[in-house]
DNA sequence: TCGTCCTCCTGAACACCGTTCAGGTCGGTC
DNA sequence: GACCGACCTGAACGGTGTTCAGGAGGACGA
């Protein structure tokens, strides 16, 4: 009996959520699967594209249906999305963002972002820096809060994390693109 | 003759720049010194906390005068300046994020935001939320610019990084900023 | 039915990594 | 002159991702 490149990406994902990224190791996983290391290289062509595809699946067990219609409602529905996929798994924040950093995966946020900005009223050249501004606003905000939480519940006190933190730094990106949006508009092309 | 801890951060500094985060090795780092790399443990508890001092460096020579007054250019002044002082060293953005998010130095950028938010007008409950904003875009967008920027200069073709590309997105959370400071005041207790 | 191919896997190895530890050398100080 | 602490060596521990020759076994065409 085989195993399939999904069921990597499934006991990846319970690894991570059980011991954190660290113990995340070809070893580990292969022994999970009762495999030797060598032959996850037959399923997965290197750990990278593996992590990219267990982000990929972090945020896809994390979608949520879209209600909003007004672009600014969009876009908070987004981010607040990415985040809660994120927090749902450990370490999540910091798997989906270097998978990000490092264009292996997890592409869907920033398209998703990218095409409720259309609708904003930008300068057309601007939708993309204000699209990829709100994603990093999401994911270094949503690491650090997840780092704090982790390290508060392993015993030491919680300085910072007021809850309401995310939604008030998004507020002021938010705030921002509004101002982007109904300046008198420049000229398309500069 | 002995080495000092500022040689290690020199010296891991120049390896840095040379051949990249990853390469930045406590064997190779004590082999450019002519030492083992158990003689390093003695200047340096371990290589995150070294890591830690470099990162503190590579925001050290970055450093430049602060003319601004008003507090929304002396805030684009502190983003620009950490910006530029990440992008002058190899992997620096990297570097600089992940000793950020793991605390373990480089805490001068989110203190000096903090200071120059301070004077806004803001409620003040507000300004930590808003300095680490700010510091959020400032990391997440340089982070990708120096990933592509040297990914590009390894061969491929160069597809987004337009320079002002920056700016404008700083002017986005700069603006939700001045949005935040100038809102009829909500009373500073909730 | 036989031989071949292909998929999946093993076991060993390669070249590293951060860190620890017993021990040794050497300069300076009581 | 004995001691002590700073500094360093060399070896080892227990890992890491990845490669590679080869084996088992089912499918499939001749």
């Amino acid at each position: 009996m085989s195993r399939t490149r999904e069921d990597l990406v499934r006991v990846a994902l319970r690894l991570l959520d059980a011991h954190g990224l660290a113990d995340v190791t070809m070893r580990r996983l292969a022994a999970e699967l009762g495999l030797q290391a060598s032959a996850l290289y037959h399923h997965v062509p290197s750990k990278q594209v593996l992590l990219g595809q267990v982000a990929d699946e972090v945020l896809r067990l994390g979608a949520r249906p879209r209600r909003a219609t007004a672009w600014d409602d969009r876009v908070a529905e987004i981010a607040h999305e990415l985040r809660d996929a994120m927090l749902a798994y450990r370490d999540g924040a910091e798997l989906v963002s270097t998978v990000i950093a490092f264009g292996l995966g997890a592409s869907q946020p920033l398209e998703d972002l990218t095409a409720a900005l259309a609708g904003a009223g930008l300068p057309a050249d601007l939708v993309p820096t204000a699209a990829r501004t709100v994603l990093h606003f999401v994911l270094g905000h949503t690491l650090e809060e997840q780092t704090h939480l982790q390290a508060g519940s392993a015993g030491a006190i919680e300085d910072d994390p007021r809850p309401s933190d995310f939604a008030a730094g998004l507020g002021i990106v938010v705030d921002g693109l509004r101002v982007a949006a109904t300046r008198p508009g420049l000229p398309l092309t500069r």
